[in-house]
DNA sequence: ACCTGAACACCGTTCAAGT
DNA sequence: ACCTGAACACCGTTCAAGT
């Protein structure tokens, strides 16, 4: 919106696209924090505020930059002969695309756009379940629920992935459990060995969520209703 | 660890504590971002080097309130009569304790902290998971998948919670929805008008979480297994 | 022991000025 | 139309110097 058309006198030093494609490449490799203007100057050849001419401002560089991602974005089919399994597969794609874009949570949040990034997942999931024969109230709630299960699993894995080693380690923490005399209600000790081996997060997430979609769309209600 | 024992000679400016005191208001009011080495000095009324000498630099100040907060912590007892209320009342427990909390998971996980930090509450999941019948790698995956879901949940809801108005809104889009002409499995207009509405999202945790740990301590195994 | 100002290397942003 | 340097108000941190 910066620019009007017109013909070029000489050729510009960088373009509003070179600008983005630059901007792109530092958020994916150094995150949000990141993207500084001047690194971008630098990294371009030219002078700062260049940048400004081209893109506004930060902000309003960010805000592009989510326009051109969520756009990008590939949309969800589900596939399985069952709802239960179609469901899942929903799950499994939107797990997928999440990792993919690790900073797109954040970045479309602050700019307001959450809804309007998962609406289409949300529309594919509501086809499936009413399709298993849910309806109403009933099935947004189970709509809602596996949203905010594979999203919410997702946010914990992007925790766990750009953390520093932690210390004491889960493994480390359990072992100690292990060593100690049990006390009164104690877990058995194949659990501590389980809980002292790594996360299989692949295995967690089919396993959490086929719980959890198999019980939304069980035919016994999961809360009294009239 | 800056301070040794001696008597004072003329009374400090400022005091470790006072420093600790002050940039936990500064994170509580505007968080981690917030918290400036010099706002700290302005609101204390001294120089920004006397900080220093105090808590070291932001990094360890950090490390210290971390410290302070998750010792602060209360232990989670679970409550009812039996293991699924029982596992469900630590749910409720954990995000209570989250919630109230907004900025521990963060700075918890980038000090390492987090496997420390969630020890307790895995412990008491563990436990009463047993008490259900479950044992080992089966058992280990019930515990993961109800931390997993909780604390998923709560990044969720931290996320819309401070997260500016969306536009378009959720509601916008799902009238919109409903004044189209519904395209082949489209899903009904109570869904619509459903998924219309604002979350109510202490009902859409009980329910996702209810329809979770039911599915993981239910006698079916929910995966293949020996 | 405790506090200070000066200095350095970073930010984002605005502005007047160049071509 | 496009780019520039200077300037401003912010950062975190170090250092030598004060009392």
């Amino acid at each position: 919106m910066t620019q009007g058309t017109a013909k070029a006198a000489r050729t510009p030093a960088v373009s509003r696209r070179a600008v983005l494609d630059a901007a792109t490449r530092l958020v994916e490799a150094q995150g949000v924090a990141g993207l500084s203007m001047r690194k971008l100057a630098a990294e371009l050849g030219v002078a700062v505020t260049s940048i400004y001419w081209h893109v506004g401002n930060r902000e309003a560089l960010l805000d592009e930059l989510v326009q051109e991602m969520v756009h990008g974005l590939d949309a969800l089919s589900p596939s399985g002969p069952d709802p239960t399994t179609r469901v899942l597969s929903l799950a499994v794609g939107l797990r997928r695309v999440l990792r993919d874009h690790p900073h797109l949570i954040g970045l479309v949040n602050e700019r307001g756009l959450t809804p309007a990034m998962f609406l289409p997942s949300e529309r594919a999931l509501a086809a499936e379940i009413t399709a298993a024969g849910l309806t109403g109230a009933r099935a947004a709630e189970a709509v809602r629920a596996v949203q905010y299960h594979v999203i919410g699993f997702v946010l914990v894995e992007r925790h766990t992935d750009r953390s520093p080693e932690q210390r004491p380690s889960a493994e480390e923490l359990w072992q100690a459990e292990l060593a100690a005399p049990p006390p009164a209600g104690a877990a058995d000790s194949a659990l501590a060995r389980a809980l002292a081996a790594p996360v299989d997060a692949d295995r967690l997430f089919e396993i959490s969520t086929g719980a959890l979609v198999r019980a939304l769309l069980a035919p016994s209600p999961p809360a009294r209703e009239t």
